[in-house]
DNA sequence: CTGTAATTGTAAAAGATTTGTCAAACCACT
DNA sequence: AGTGGTTTGACAAATCTTTTACAATTACAG
């Protein structure tokens, strides 16, 4: 973006926490001490404020005392093992995001963890952005999701969890991608994204097509959504920047 | 633009918003002559200054020296090995993202790559297309969280997330460029600014059009933002020297 | 004061870039 | 091979940026 102001020495070394607008609290449940430092600074780092505890037993205790925004588990935990806490976390606020962190040899029971209720996971090695970017996508979800599955505009309703989208009541077919791209957008509506933003979130890293590619399906959502395709209102262009949904 | 790089030409010209400011120097830490030309042609290629240094110590320095906006780190290095490297950088500056390469083995079942900091990896060998994508993603975010998002001055209000301003409540519409040049000025409001300064942060090192080019830019703010345009008040000439915003 | 050179304001022309759009190529599945 | 979805490529249209030319202003020496 256009953020060009200070030189990257001042800005950065600043502590990030003075500048930051509150973002949640994290708990991190995690007993290995390096890895709960690493945890700590990266979240601190990002603007959250974060609790560490070490065991599945403390962690209960905190959160039943002051729930957090969202819950980073590590699965292998003494006391009362990641999986159980997991169950009665999800039992006392199913709407409160947990993300896991598990080794590959536990994947196996991937399923398992989804039952458990886990909303998101992430295996070792994993890189730190990956892991932000879960739980900022879980927070995303939480907030704006967890109350409204559906989110609507104009007479159109968008249902997250069917994955569907109508119009007075009748369904709109839009694939995969379009969907998706309608969500992220929809999700993080009166914000202008670019191109290559739109590509990292909702295409991903590992196929990177170009960037006519958004065009179109941009151009796609407006033909199924806007009622004049021809004059957009809800996926604006901003030129030399992106688009912008609005609704 | 050139072919010269065939699938990645299209995705940069497309990017408007990070190829318009300058995109910040890349440190490319590596110690084979080959990556390291090859890095170093494909970040030129897009825009980025690059500074290459072959070995963990020369790059420590550096850093010192002059932080980058952002850090390509082979892990293994002469010297100073990488992970040593991206511990001490990350002491020193936190916020600055690191992005790793590494072999598959390297970083093997290991939380590693947490515990030194980095923010991102990729794995050799890897598609330039990717590494692209996550060096703007990373850079993207260190910028978004950078500063305030709206900004308030006389009946305006300058929106950097909406990308939008606003008299009174009522939109006023600014061209890409125009928003830029506003934002950098606001948010270096009192200072004066001289031409060259602001061809350098607004414009960046890509293209570098004459200075008169950003006389018509303040031109078109006053017009859009002053309330009498013939006697500015907020976007001040500071005969010989530049411009001046004031609230 | 006054005249001159340098700097800045201004609007419109010229030049570039970015976007909308469509059709064709491509791809992954049957 | 056929099918729906996705990506690419091409070109026109829309939009923005830069240049240019000239007027107005300012600085400053005399």
């Amino acid at each position: 973006m256009g953020q060009t102001a200070a030189p990257l020495s001042t800005a950065r070394s600043a502590d990030p926490m003075s500048s930051t607008p509150p973002l949640g609290r994290v708990l991190v449940v995690e007993d290995d001490p390096s890895v709960q430092k690493a945890l700590k600074r990266l979240f601190e780092t990002e603007g959250y404020a974060v609790e560490v505890q070490a065991n599945g037993q403390s962690a209960l205790e905190s959160f039943q005392a002051s729930p957090p925004a969202v819950i980073i588990l590590d699965l292998r935990l003494p006391k009362l093992s990641g999986s159980d806490l997991c169950k009665e976390v999800k039992a006392q606020a199913p709407a409160l995001p947990i993300v896991v962190l598990s080794a590959t040899s536990d994947v196996s029971d991937k399923v398992l963890l989804l039952e458990l209720g886990a909303d998101d996971y992430v295996t070792k090695p994993f890189s730190p952005r990956e892991l932000l970017a879960r739980v900022r996508a879980a927070l995303r979800h939480t907030s704006r999701t967890a109350s409204l599955t559906v989110i609507n505009f104009d007479g159109i309703s968008v249902d997250v969890k069917k994955m569907e989208v109508q119009r007075d009541g009748k369904v709109i077919v839009l694939t995969a991608q379009e969907f998706k791209t309608l969500q992220f957008l929809v999700q993080n509506a009166d914000r202008v994204i670019s191109r290559d933003e739109l590509l990292n979130e909702v295409w991903g890293y590992q196929n990177y097509p170009s960037t006519r590619t958004v065009d179109n399906h941009i151009l796609k959502l407006r033909q199924k959504l806007e009622r004049d395709p021809a004059s957009p209102v809800h996926f604006r262009t901003v030129h030399g920047m992106g688009y912008k949904f609005v609704r």
